[in-house]
DNA sequence: GTAGCTCGTTAAACCGGTTTAATCATTGCT
DNA sequence: AGCAATGATTAAACCGGTTTAACGAGCTAC
């Protein structure tokens, strides 16, 4: 492919103006603007990112770093996120780097990334990238709470804790008081905030939630969320006698209304289902619609690209959002009314 | 942060030496060695990627370019064509960056992207991308038939036409006649091949598909997948009284479920719903499950990884795959009896 | 007519790596 | 000891752009 040196030489210009032709950083007269941008467009030349990258010191690219695993898909909410982040970052004209290597231990295999920003998804306990990035002077932002929180960090999540208060609140409010919690998998800081949340509603009543109602996903035990709410359901309904279920996704939360449905009860009547959800369209097409909290995720993306943005151009800005969750009721909870039926 | 010259200066060695010890192109002495890379680790040096990248004239990722709407999610087919591109991608060193951008008309405001080959996601008719790429030498892959086809593209898609004889074929050996198929977007080259193959089936037959039947998805009417299949099946199904209903996605499916409830109608007794589907978990998890044809979306995206990466090898590789699609019966589809009920 | 401006253009340095060709230090062989 | 062969290291050119500092031409001002 032609670079600017044969563009320059055709037209009989000098790099730098070819360069400003292309760039608008100064201007140049109309005649040569003319003549230059028809030789291009005869050699077909384009200007070279990498090259213009190196010189600008930019690349304007956001590296998006997430854990995607050979057996799983990417989870409604990741998709949300992503969705989120790409449309926020493409309307200032950044493009996303999807980076979903593995860490190499090997340092000498390591290379700094092609990107002006990065944003990090559910990182882990104190996650060395962390500081592998901060070294390299390149703005961060997570997706989820830091633990430790160094303070230093700029981060967006959900009012995880609140949420799971408020859906507790919700359902001891209607008398339920044996609920199960299908819960995320443990290694996520979410699971923890949403136990805390929902054990202190339970405390606030002066009530204790029970270790063995909180059940955590595992990649090693459930095939996918829906085999997950279905296998739990299944398998611990008899013994455990809950009148509600809080599932972690909605997908988990349409597992447990197969496993109820063929335990042969009845939602809500027989049993309440809430979904901490990320999927509105489909809450909308069970029967009963699904009652389910909605933790715009895309939203959440959003927040995350602006934010990486913001501190690309200030390299001191540095901040925490919070992302509000909303409980969005629908048909699938009803008051516990006592032992009958 | 340091440069490669500030670690060749304060180990008192070349630059040249350096790159050596971190590309293992040359072999360097073990004392050597040691001493550039504990240098390295005291002024936390990392090879800038985007200057090798202009060195070496690679950089190790793959452009991926989808349409992404304001107001659209990704479908499901699209999120598992990406995983399957970003695994297969991942597997051999590549990365990949996400391009929703819109093109730009202003031929100054556009550069050759940081990119070692393309996979450029449903091309529209005389997609003027095409050429552009060929133009700057950039390998491309194709998700979805080019339309017109010029024959030297290469390119992954399933095999539509057949698929959607096949359904049909299934659907009219049950005795089904009247049948409603609520298509894809008819700017979409599959939902030509796939009226064809469904007609191709009524005609084997002596039989013809009616083009009342035929009901394309519109952005501007519907405002998802299963809003679309809900709408078209409330509002027509007293008039054209069809048996079954051939919906494009498990969405669309979802949605015309609803509808049907809503009229009174049993399934699979008194309509047989089939899915051109692209996500398993939700066909299981139905009532009743969801008879569907698996689209191998993740492998129609890891089938155009493997061939972008092959052609970035070989410049002259070019070659066409097809991803066949299969039937999986289960619960939805039931022979018709006749006019009885 | 010359000093002072602005405007357009250019030559050369620079961004941070890789690679080639040459140099230097060892070792092996006769 | 003499010479070839081998291996490690380096200086310099190169990848394809951007940017700085300098310069020449064309104006206005006095």
């Amino acid at each position: 492919m032609a670079n600017i040196d044969d563009v320059a030489k055709m037209a009989g210009v000098s790099k730098g103006t070819v360069s400003n032709v292309f760039s608008k950083k100064r201007p140049i007269g109309p005649k040569v603007t003319e003549r230059v941008l028809s030789v291009a467009k005869e050699l077909g030349y384009y200007p070279n990112h990498v090259a213009r990258s190196l010189a600008i010191k930019k690349t304007m690219i956001i590296g998006l770093k997430m854990p995607l695993f050979k057996k799983r898909e990417m989870s409604g909410l990741e998709v949300q996120m992503i969705t989120g982040v790409i449309k926020e970052c493409s309307m200032l004209g950044y493009r996303v780097l999807l980076d979903t290597l593995p860490e190499h231990d090997d340092v000498t295999q390591f290379s700094a990334d092609p990107v002006d920003g990065v944003i990090l998804l559910n990182p882990r306990e104190n996650d060395v990238r962390i500081e592998r990035f901060r070294q390299m002077g390149i703005p961060l932002v997570l997706v989820g709470r830091p633990e430790p929180n160094l303070g230093d960090i700029s981060y967006v999540d959900n009012n995880n804790t609140e949420m799971a208060f408020q859906v507790g609140d919700y359902l001891l409010n209607m008398g339920h008081q044996s609920i199960l919690f299908l819960n995320a998998s443990s290694d996520m800081t979410v699971s923890k905030d949403r136990e805390n949340g929902l054990s202190q509603a339970f405390r606030q009543r002066g009530l204790e939630l029970q270790s063995d109602y909180v059940i955590n996903y595992s990649r090693m035990l459930h095939a996918s969320a829906s085999e997950y709410g279905y296998m739990v359901v299944a398998s611990t309904y008899k013994s455990l006698k809950y009148t509600a279920v809080i599932a972690d996704t909605d997908r988990v939360a349409l597992g447990a209304m197969r496993a109820a449905r063929e335990l042969g009860l009845e939602i809500p009547e027989d049993l309440s289902i809430i979904a901490l959800s990320n999927d509105a369209a489909l809450a909308q097409e069970t029967t009963p619609r699904l009652t389910s909290v909605e933790l715009e995720a895309e939203q959440l993306g959003a927040e995350a690209a602006k934010l990486v943005m913001q501190m690309i151009n200030d390299s001191n800005a540095l901040s925490q959002k919070i992302v509000n969750t909303r409980l969005i009721v629908r048909e699938s909870c009803r008051a516990y009314i006592g032992a009958e039926r």
